[in-house]
DNA sequence: GCCGTTTTCGGCCCGACTGTTTTCAGTCG
């Protein structure tokens, strides 16, 4: 039986790609592919819905008979439609289609001539050149094919915004260098500020035809040429990373830029009202007839349509339109907003810098505090403070204070949250520090329920100010562990609890959908780096852009008010 | 299969590149 919406998302991918391969009516195809999207977006679960009773059909791309279908699912663990396409096609087709070049129509041409069911056969039909002779297919094909085959799973990972950033850095550097070349910028979801990136879109505008083109495919970091024609080419970098590369003139520049910037669902959007206005989008502009009446600016493509500017983060098809239509769009929070940082380690516990150290190289950073949350004595193997341990610190950094000029350090602690939701350290000695961050750092294999109840007891104790990073997740290693966010939300509502958004890269966590409810319903985050060393401090950038995608004002974000400002909300 | 200031039918985003063709289908983003 699924027990997340991720799982019936995946059951409607399936059947999207079943009936794609049998021929079906594509907008039927696309049906479940939309309403897949809807599902993983979903910041509750859907299960909750139907036991709820709450009408499925509000939400968006879900008619009355995939609602049905779901209450089935939830109700039965039983997927009869699935069933039945897996009798009429092997399922592993759908494999087969994963393959780059390969989609359905190919995919049905090779099981319905060669009788290649799955990867294995693919392969032996490849290898015993039995895939050239199909028609539409050739030896250049096949060849991918065995390519692709041997190929597969080093490239398809997807990377970390911070690993991604590390190779678009430098070879935006390169593109800019080249003759005749206007502008360069990464679009795609790496312009959205997505945690993850699948790979990179580069968009070049240039005043003339110039080599840019040959350039990039001459950079030395490139290993393999996926495809190269005029205006796009793609390649793939060492180490993996997949390159797509796009040409357009200046003047169209803001036109390819909303386009390539997606995401697919924002951008099938913008053109759909285009289209209700009589216009025509694409990549080069937006056209009434042959006449071109925007499309040198984003701005102006956004506002031939009645829009103001929407921020690439924002552009994920989950409200925007509807608050632009508004003029409810949310001034995001931003870098300079900061004032400071409440989530840093020290010698003390698991991290390598002084108080020192840590107080001068924050300043350096323009903060005006940082709060020193090393760990609390549960977490041993981090060397976590017991009382007496955290008593002392008090005092040393009561005493740095009255030396430090432009920066205050702030008396807090990490605390574990204990199995039974108390914390690790007596109230007697919290209530000494300024703040306290709570986390959960052991049993993250409690069940929902029992996880559930013990944030919301830590929650109860006064002492409990920011819950660091929420779920637990380590992206792309470890899942969030069980727990139902939106009680915790509520709960931090009515206790006047902050949450974090842990900006260590792996981490970004809260994540992007639960920000955004803990906005709507007003608790208020923390926007922390979890620094163990300085260096991290650079950290704080990939917490922005989390928020930013959660919609998160200043307003909504602690750390963003002055020293004085920021004890107020400490206080509960 | 969904959706509706042109509601219960008839629409549903749009263009580039490749490999196969000999004018284009299939795939991809």
């Amino acid at each position: 039986m699924p027990l997340h919406n991720r799982d019936i998302a995946g059951q409607f991918d399936e059947v999207a790609d079943l009936l794609e391969i049998q021929g079906a009516n594509t907008f039927r195809v696309r049906a479940y592919r939309n309403a897949a999207r809807t599902l993983r977006d979903l910041p509750h679960s859907i299960i909750d819905m139907v036991e709820a009773g709450e009408k499925l059909t509000e939400l968006p791309g879900i008619g009355k008979d995939l609602a049905s279908k779901i209450e089935t699912i939830v109700k039965t663990g039983k997927f009869p439609q699935l069933d039945k396409l897996k009798k009429k096609v092997p399922a592993g087709l759908t494999e087969i289609k994963g393959i780059a070049g390969l989609g359905p129509k190919r995919v049905e041409k090779l099981y319905e001539a060669l009788g290649v069911e799955d990867l294995k056969g693919l392969k032996k039909a490849a290898e015993d050149g039995r895939v050239r002779e199909l028609s539409g297919f050739g030896r250049k094909t096949e060849e991918n094919i065995l390519h692709e085959l041997e190929t597969r799973g080093s490239g398809t990972r997807r990377s970390l915004l911070s690993e991604a950033e590390s190779r678009a850095e430098p070879l935006v550097d390169y593109l800019d260098s080249i003759d005749g070349v206007d502008k360069v910028v990464v679009a795609g979801s790496y312009r959205r500020r997505k945690e993850t990136v699948g790979d990179l879109d580069v968009l070049v505008s240039c005043t003339k035809n110039s080599r840019v083109m040959q350039r990039f495919i001459d950079y030395e970091d490139v290993e393999e040429v996926v495809s190269q024609g005029e205006t796009r080419a793609s390649v793939i970098l060492r180490g993996g990373l997949q390159v797509d590369l796009r040409v357009v003139a200046s003047s169209s520049y803001g036109a390819a830029l909303v386009y390539f910037t997606g995401s697919k669902a924002h951008t099938v959007q913008v053109r759909k009202m285009g289209q209700e206005q009589g216009l025509k989008i694409n990549e080069y502009g937006v056209f009434e007839g042959n006449k071109r009446v925007a499309g040198k600016t984003e701005e102006g493509v956004y506002e031939v349509l009645g829009l103001p500017y929407i921020e690439p983060e924002l552009r994920e098809k989950r409200g925007e339109f509807e608050a632009a239509l508004d003029n409810a769009l949310p001034e995001l929070v931003t870098l300079s907003d900061i004032k400071g940082n409440l989530h840093n380690h020290t010698k003390a516990s698991d991290g390598s810098a002084t108080l020192r150290e840590m107080a001068e190289a924050a300043k350096a950073q323009g903060w005006a505090y940082l709060a020193i949350t090393d760990h609390s004595k549960a977490l041993r193997i981090a060397n976590g403070l017991d009382e007496e341990r955290l008593a002392k610190q008090i005092d040393e950094i009561d005493a740095l204070n009255d030396e430090l000029s432009d920066i205050t350090l702030l008396k807090s602690i990490e605390v574990d949250i204990l199995e039974n939701g108390s914390l690790d350290l007596p109230d007697t000695i919290l209530q000494r520090l300024d703040l306290r961050v709570c986390s959960v750092h052991s049993h993250f294999g409690l069940s929902r329920d029992k996880q559930t109840r013990r944030l919301l007891r830590a929650m109860d104790n006064p002492c409990f100010n920011i819950l660091g990073h929420p779920t637990g997740r380590l992206i792309g290693s470890r899942e969030a562990y069980p727990v139902d966010m939106e009680r915790v939300i509520d709960h931090a509502k009515e206790n006047g609890c902050v949450l974090e958004i842990n900006a260590q890269p792996q981490r970004l966590d809260l994540d992007d959908v639960y920000c955004k409810i803990a906005c709507e319903v007003g608790v208020k985050l923390a926007i922390s780096t979890d620094a163990h060393t300085p260096h991290h401090f650079g950290f704080m950038r990939y917490g922005i852009d989390q928020a930013r995608r959660g919609w998160a004002t200043a307003e909504d974000v602690v750390n963003t008010r002055s020293l004085k400002g920021l004890r107020e909300l400490m206080t509960r």
